[in-house]
DNA sequence: AAATTCAGCTTACAAGTGTACGCTATTTTA
DNA sequence: TAAAATAGCGTACACTTGTAAGCTGAATTT
């Protein structure tokens, strides 16, 4: 077997035993390198040979759920444009992204408040992704003005992750109804900015 | 000096040792016990004399933030009497206490998703009350139907609270700014819901 | 005044941590 | 085929952790 190919078959089950072990008990900060060599089936020291730490590993993983979302958000984009309504659409697949990826949605959720400003930093650089894009979607198909456009697709970004956060934990049935507020309340902020434009265009 | 009083005051300055580590860099599970003792200026298991565990201590830690959000709502309420916006003054009080009480407020941040499910519960009490509170408020000075009030009232805690959480640790120039943009998201809310308001009863 | 309570201490131990060092076996290169 | 590189391992060490056990001296109760 190629070696090269092996050791990327070892670093990936390094960050997939990392993935499994952030359940809902655990976070970056918390596992520790000795745990990680143990779930993926090799001697602590030779993690070195992957990571020069466990925060390397860290910043990794958190990399690794941003691909994961921008790829969700790409997704979404098909399923939108095959009808549904935008909210709709975009609200279901997020949700449906957070019950199949759970740890990965909750490592970012953690970390977006947790212990390490690098962490913290790298979180913040994924949801900037989702923001801009947002923003660029909200201009080009309501012809927003910049700025309340960019207010709108942050309210909205923040209020579908606090959202996210709720329904971690939840049952399929609260999922649910997480879902529906949220909705709601996303229509709240489209309409309220939409106004916001009347008022700024009609000065 | 009295014995009662003076184990009040140990137990005081163990909370207070506690406040003092969580910084930006530690959450609740990753200060020990030893630490906080240290930091105390107690031995180690004098501990055990005041809390059964170091979760007893977080617990508490929580409550007492949350205590001390509830006087910022008060200390909101009594400045909005006196004029100058409900929005403005309230998410103004915020960001004073966001500065004043750096911890506290990073503390409830940090617990709302961390690893620890009994912290998340007492961190998630806190904020019902604020929702039920603004909740309260806005359907006896809107008279907007409880529905609408409620999710009006969540979305704009979850708002204020992720500007918290972006003004937590920005510069003066940066909060101000959080601050204000905040402001304008919040009145995309209102103005949604008012006018979801106006289609609901239009039917 | 004597007896009791108890906050805080010292000592001790087992368990877990990160990582330095050097070895081995196998692949890769020359 | 000989030499070099290297992924992975075992051993070892210095730390930190939670907490059990028992002692002390001062406050409180009797």
């Amino acid at each position: 077997m190629n070696r090269q190919e092996q050791k990327l078959r070892t670093r990936r089950s390094i960050i997939e035993a990392a993935f499994l072990l952030l359940d809902e008990q655990r976070s970056l900060s918390s596992i520790s390198l000795r745990e990680v060599a143990r779930e993926a089936g090799i001697a602590p020291t030779s993690f070195y040979r992957h990571f020069k730490d466990i925060d390397e590993l860290g910043l990794t993983l958190v990399d690794e759920a941003g691909l994961a979302l921008r790829q969700l958000m790409r997704q979404a984009r098909v399923r939108i444009a095959s009808g549904g309504g935008v909210i709709n659409t975009s609200v279901d697949t997020f949700m449906e992204f957070i019950t199949a990826n759970n740890n990965v949605f909750r490592l970012l959720l953690r970390e977006h408040t947790g212990t390490s400003m690098a962490f913290r930093a790298a979180v913040l650089r994924e949801i900037k992704h989702f923001n801009v894009e947002l923003t660029d979607y909200t201009i080009s198909n309501t012809g927003l003005p910049y700025n309340i456009a960019n207010l709108q697709a942050e309210a909205m970004v923040k209020l579908v992750f606090s959202a996210g956060a709720e329904a971690l934990d939840a049952s399929d049935e609260q999922k649910a109804n997480v879902a529906e507020r949220v909705k709601l309340q996303l229509r709240f902020v489209v309409n309220g900015a939409l106004q916001a434009k009347a008022e700024q265009t009609s000065n």
